[in-house]
DNA sequence: TAGTGGTCTAGACCACTCA
DNA sequence: GAGTGGTCTAGACCACTAT
């Protein structure tokens, strides 16, 4: 009866009476719902809800840790763990290489470059990239298309000291999925937003001047180094999704 | 010399040769960004990590996990470990209430509601809550300053059975904030896009007719309950940011 | 200073899936 | 059928912080 039951369905059949990190999760969150731990309040300690649980101290913190990542509990040592009054929220969403998001919809993806040459780098970019205002840098343009409508416009900076990109020509695959491909599992910052299409954005969109349009915003670094500061911009009408 | 040497200072001094999950995973991901563990390739097994970091499978297993759930691994079993050739990143981003946004930024926050009735659900909204449409629903409409400025407009459908709801005038409180507190930790989908200021939102926001938006929208549950569709529209120049 | 969460270990069993 | 990840346990030490 030690350890002769673990690795329970874990999650697939909501079977009986076993105890896994899941079900304890699921449990907590019954009861922050349905206010038996109430906002403000302590809830019993680690140790406490294990032995109520009939399990190890372990499974109940894994349950808990998520919870508290998730933004449900706040945690800290000795003073306990706390249903939050304002609690904020996390979500996630997927930052998925533009062509399987167009083919994840059905469509089918097309791509075109643009332009393609080695400018002084505007100083805003710069800014968000720790780079010197004037260094020269690669600068793409693009456009993506699904169903042979356009998708998304790429306007995109990168860095000349990236290995292998001053050789590229984009013209047959994306810097997008280059980048991904070739300087993958960087850091950096997303940015939401809209704009206005501007005359020539409208023209690549295929939409009105003055129409709104949505934004994403990207800088990427691999470790220290800026790699690459990329603008997205959308047809009419794109959203991004994600679930809580 | 058997367990005598958890708790290291975890992440907080990078001090000498202690083996804490977060430096098996900080190595890890000096690897798959040095491509010692190329992108598609298998990457050892952990109880062969557990032995060459010298700690235990369940070290190693906390490391990689977490890696794998921000998509920089994939995991299957007996298939592996691997480097994803596309990865999917995820980012992770926060949605706290309005009020607290506004504060965070460091300016004044103001609240007035606009419009307050029950109406027949329109079907859009009622198919986004799974209620029927014509549904008789509390609307409320109201704005949020900062700094005297608007800020972001709310137009919200909120579920009649949502305890307490009929009650309340939300002259004083938001909508937003009273259901943070009233019916918390709930389910639900968020949606960004953009959208062109109609001349009544222009008016509320301050800014030209057809400028360019951002807007947040999102359906609640609590369990399998319906609480509240909000939409929520920016003043110009409103971003949403996160880090990867 | 004492209480609480954070983490590690060593061992074990199981679920999933590839071959 | 066998290999790999997923999870649980029981015990332990430590870091952090409220008091």
């Amino acid at each position: 009866m030690t350890k002769a039951d673990a690795n329970r369905p874990a999650a697939s059949k909501a079977a009986a009476g076993n105890i896994t990190w899941q079900s304890i999760q699921a449990e907590a969150l019954r009861r922050i719902h349905d206010r038996e731990w109430a906002p403000g309040s302590l809830i019993p300690h680690e140790e406490e809800l294990a032995a109520e649980f009939g399990c190890a101290r372990a499974t109940v913190n894994r349950a808990l840790r998520e919870l508290a990542i998730l933004g449900m509990l706040e945690r800290r040592r000795k003073a306990g763990t706390r249903v939050p009054l304002n609690p904020v929220r996390r979500a996630t969403f997927q930052i998925p290489v533009i062509r399987q998001d167009v083919e994840a919809k059905g469509m089918d993806y097309a791509y075109q470059r643009l332009t393609l040459g080695t400018k002084p780098l505007p100083a805003a970019i710069a800014a968000a990239l720790s780079l010197e205002p004037g260094t020269p840098c690669l600068h793409v343009t693009s456009l993506h298309m699904a169903d042979g409508k356009p998708y998304c416009q790429e306007d995109r900076w990168i860095n000349p000291a990236v290995e292998g990109a001053g050789v590229q020509d984009f013209v047959t695959i994306s810097p997008n999925e280059w980048l991904v491909q070739n300087i993958p599992f960087s850091r950096g910052g997303i940015d939401f937003s809209a704009t206005s299409a501007s005359p020539i954005l409208a023209d690549m969109l295929q939409c009105k001047p003055g129409e709104a349009l949505f934004v994403m915003e990207r800088t990427t670094f691999s470790g220290d180094m800026p790699v690459t500061a990329v603008r997205l911009t959308y047809a009419p009408g794109h959203k991004v999704s994600t679930a809580i």
